[in-house]
DNA sequence: CATAATTCATACTAAACTAATAGGAAAATC
DNA sequence: GATTTTCCTATTAGTTTAGTATGAATTATG
C-alpha cells in the first residue's frame, strides 16, 4: 500500500485548521480538539513544522502557534519533508549505491528514476491551498 | 515514508528479466536467480501477475512464464494493482465516508482528491518501458 | 506408469515501520 | 510562585510488509 503517513494527514488538517483561527494562530489543544488529533501527536508534529519554519510558536500562558507562511506557499512536500515522511517513492532500492551489479544504469534503475521524478514534481507542486 | 513496496519492485525488475529471454520465456528459477530474489516470493509475485493477465504461466517440465504483453503495454499501476499494492496515497482516510464533521466536502478532502489524481495520472501513464 | 521439474495455493513467522502514549523540562504570563 | 503552554525524548503497542514453509496439481519424458 503506497500512502502518506499518519502524520502528514495530521500535519495538512492542522495546518488548515490554524489558518481559521487568524493572524493570532491558536493552541497546540484547540487544533487537536477541533481536529480530534491526539494531543501529544499532534505536539511531535507542531514542533516538528516549526522547525521547518512552516510554524511560529509561543510559549507560555497566551502561547500558541501562528502560520509563518502562506498556505499557497506550503507544498505537500514540505510538509512531508517537515515530518520527515521522506519520499522516496521509487528510487532504484534494491541494490546499495554503485553495487547493482547491472550498472552503470540498468533499465529499473531508469524506471524508477521517471516515477520519482514526476511523483516528487506532483509533491512538490501541489500547494495546501490553490 | 511513502515507498512503493519490495513486492512491487520486484515484479517490475523480474518482468524486465523475463523480456531478455525472448518470446519462449523462462522458468521462476532463471528468473530468481538472474535477479536474485527470493524463489519463494517471486512465486507469489508470479501468480499474482498470471491473474492479472500479465504473464502466462505453463506447468510442469517444460514449463515456466512468458510475457503475456508488451511491456509498453504495462504501467506500473497496472503492475501495483496485479500485486495488491494500493495507490491509496491520499484520499481523506480520517474519517468514515460520510461521517466526516466537516462534510460535504472539507477542504483537506479537496486537497487529497488532487493528490491523489495526480498520483494515479502518474502511476498509470508511465509503462514500463518507453 | 514412475519420476522429476515445474507452477499453484495457502498458512505461518519474523522483521520493520508507524502511531500513539508517557513523563517531565523549559519558558512565559499573571 | 502558580499556571499554562511549548519543547524534548524515550517507550510501547499496533499494523503492515517481507519472507519462509509445506504440500498439491500439472506436464513432459524415459
Amino acid at each position: 500500500m503506497v500512502k502518506i503517513s499518519q502524520k502528514t494527514r495530521y500535519a495538512v488538517r492542522a495546518l488548515m485548521r490554524l489558518k481559521t483561527y487568524g493572524p493570532d494562530g491558536a493552541t497546540l489543544r484547540q487544533i487537536s480538539n477541533a481536529e480530534n488529533i491526539p494531543t501529544k501527536f499532534l505536539e511531535q508534529i507542531f514542533s516538528a513544522l516549526v522547525k521547518a519554519n512552516i510554524l511560529e510558536s509561543k510559549r507560555g500562558i497566551e502561547g500558541g502557534y501562528k502560520l509563518k507562511k502562506d498556505l499557497r506557499e506550503i507544498s505537500l512536500y514540505d510538509v512531508m519533508k517537515a515530518v520527515k515522511d521522506d519520499v522516496k517513492v521509487a528510487r532504484c532500492f534494491d541494490f546499495a549505491q554503485n553495487e547493482c551489479p547491472l550498472m552503470p544504469m540498468c533499465k529499473a534503475e531508469l524506471f524508477w528514476r521517471k516515477i520519482q521524478e514526476r511523483t516528487m514534481k506532483v509533491f512538490t507542486e501541489t500547494m495546501l491551498e490553490e
